[in-house]
DNA sequence: CGGTGGGACGATAGCGTCCCACCGGTGCTCTATT
């Protein structure tokens, strides 16, 4: 059994840092018990450690499940700078011969990192199953609940897998999850007995604002003031690629700033260039589409910007955390003009296959592959065994689902109330706000008049305060 | 799915109506051609 100073030790030797930050502990505690955990931890809060430090006291390879290749390849890089040389990112980016030595040497390796798709694949799936695993890790956990039904369905079949690898501890890492999304994570992968890591969401530093505009051009025109006015690095959200791009040539036009455009539609070496220069502070403000953030580990972000509707509070919370990550104040903005919440439910709308789609495909007049964009996610299900009766209905029911949570948008866009109070209250942390009312519903003065966000001292990472090491060590050893 | 923009058409000289095409985000992996 590895006690609390066992893990401290381990922190001072191998990672330099004299003491965990907030949730580090906890969840390293659950690891080390073997119990399946789930971290929902914000955003720089160290979640890499969670399995890393682990890697110096558990017997045997751990793998690492990752929505992103360049997620992926950027942890590998990371741990190769650590010195860890037994790692290897198991993708379709291998040759066929590479992907064979891997196969064949996987006991070789001390971490793998793999995406769903190739964890759900035969060969893999029973290549891992031999092995002697210390810990499944998956990254990003929210994807299963977010992307896996309507998206990347292979999220769904990790369960079948933790099971097929003898149930290995597992560890899940998410930056932002509600309870309810907390509950579907650990459903979908059929865990009963999962300890909770759960930080509150609120980040305080971030102000939150709602900007009501009646037509696209004054929505252009508030965009232009606010990136003027704010301080450098930023980040706009958008919900289409054209219009992020033409905002991009317009904002590049219209200030000094070094703007750049982000999405699926660019090649994804220029995305890698116009990440890096990001990072580099070689660009100001990105433009960019829901493929924009994860894995994006910069400190000095000071705005979010949503031009578009975001599809769920949960997306908009996750989006609005990568600013100020430094603690220093930061600011996140929604521009709104009525009507906006309509893209946002045609988005989903045509993720899902509609009613008189299923219908026509029940009476044989179309075949499954004849649906379009939305042929993958159902013949997912068919090849699945889902009887199409059972489809129909769960579409209906994500279909319902997209509906309330932009009604829940669209309530946090209109509230009176503080905007803080009602995020938390909306995920479940009535009650919890700072004393000071840090958003434009309480500011409507400061905000509109001159823009000047109320100065806050920036807060740092206070030290895991539930944990006296010395007193401790006091207690084992006199 | 549902909104919008453009063209055709009708009945009549300026405009209404209808219909159709088009658009709207996120990524993995495999496979067959260039």
């Amino acid at each position: 059994m590895v006690n609390d100073a066992k893990l401290l030790a381990t922190l001072r030797q191998h990672f330099g840092f004299n003491a965990f930050r907030p949730g580090q502990l906890a969840t390293l505690r659950s690891i080390m018990a073997q119990q399946d955990t789930l971290a929902i931890l914000p955003t720089g809060a160290g979640k890499t450690l969670l399995y890393q430090l682990p890697a110096y006291l558990l017997k045997g390879t751990i793998i690492v499940v990752s929505p992103l290749l360049s997620l992926m390849q950027d942890q590998e890089n990371r741990l190769r700078l650590r010195g860890e040389k037994r790692v290897v990112v198991l993708s379709s980016l291998l040759t066929m011969s590479e992907r064979i030595h891997v196969l064949t040497h996987l006991n070789s390796y001390h971490y793998i990192f793999v995406s769903p798709e190739m964890l759900a694949r035969q060969d893999v799936e029973e290549g891992l199953a031999r092995m002697k695993l210390a810990l499944l890790v998956i990254d990003e956990a929210h994807c299963i609940s977010q992307w896996g039904p309507d998206f990347r369905p292979e999220y769904l079949l990790l369960g079948r897998v933790i099971r097929s690898l003898g149930h290995p501890t597992t560890l899940m890492l998410t930056a932002t999850a509600s309870r309810r999304v907390a509950d579907d994570i650990c459903q979908k992968l059929s865990l009963t007995h999962v300890t909770r890591v759960v930080r509150s969401i609120d980040r305080p530093n971030i102000f939150l604002a709602v900007e009501q505009c009646d037509s696209q051009d004054e929505k252009q025109g508030q965009l232009l003031r606010l990136v003027k006015k704010f301080d450098r690095s930023g980040v706009i959200y958008f919900s289409s690629r054209k219009i992020a791009s033409e905002v991009a040539n317009f904002l590049a036009n219209q200030t000094k700033l070094r703007v750049a455009a982000y999405h699926a539609g660019v090649a994804s070496i220029d995305r890698y260039r116009i990440q890096q220069q990001f990072m580099q502070e070689k660009l100001d403000v990105i433009c960019a589409t829901s493929a924009f953030g994860m894995g994006i580990d910069k400190n000095n972000i000071r705005y979010v910007i949503h031009y578009h509707f975001p599809p769920s509070l949960t997306s908009y919370v996750q989006e609005i955390g990568r600013a100020g990550r430094d603690g220093k104040q930061s600011a996140a903005v929604l521009l709104y003009s009525p009507g906006d919440e309509q893209l946002a439910l045609n988005l989903k709308a045509v993720e899902l296959p509609s009613v008189a789609m299923m219908n026509a495909y029940r009476k044989h007049q179309v075949a499954a592959n004849a649906l379009g964009r939305n042929a993958t996610i159902l013949t997912f299900y068919l090849d699945h065994g889902w009887q199409p009766e059972r489809i129909v209905a769960y579409f209906q029911q994500r279909w319902q689902l997209a509906q309330r949570q932009v009604q829940e948008m669209l309530a946090y866009i209109r509230t009176g109330q503080c905007k803080r109070e009602f995020m938390l209250t909306a995920f479940g942390e009535p009650g919890k706000k700072q004393p000071v009312n840090w958003c434009c519903s309480a500011d409507q003065k400061a905000w509109q008049e001159d823009l000047v966000l109320p100065v806050i001292q920036p807060t740092r990472f206070p030290v895991e305060n539930d944990f006296d090491w010395q007193k401790r060590l006091r207690q084992l050893f006199f």
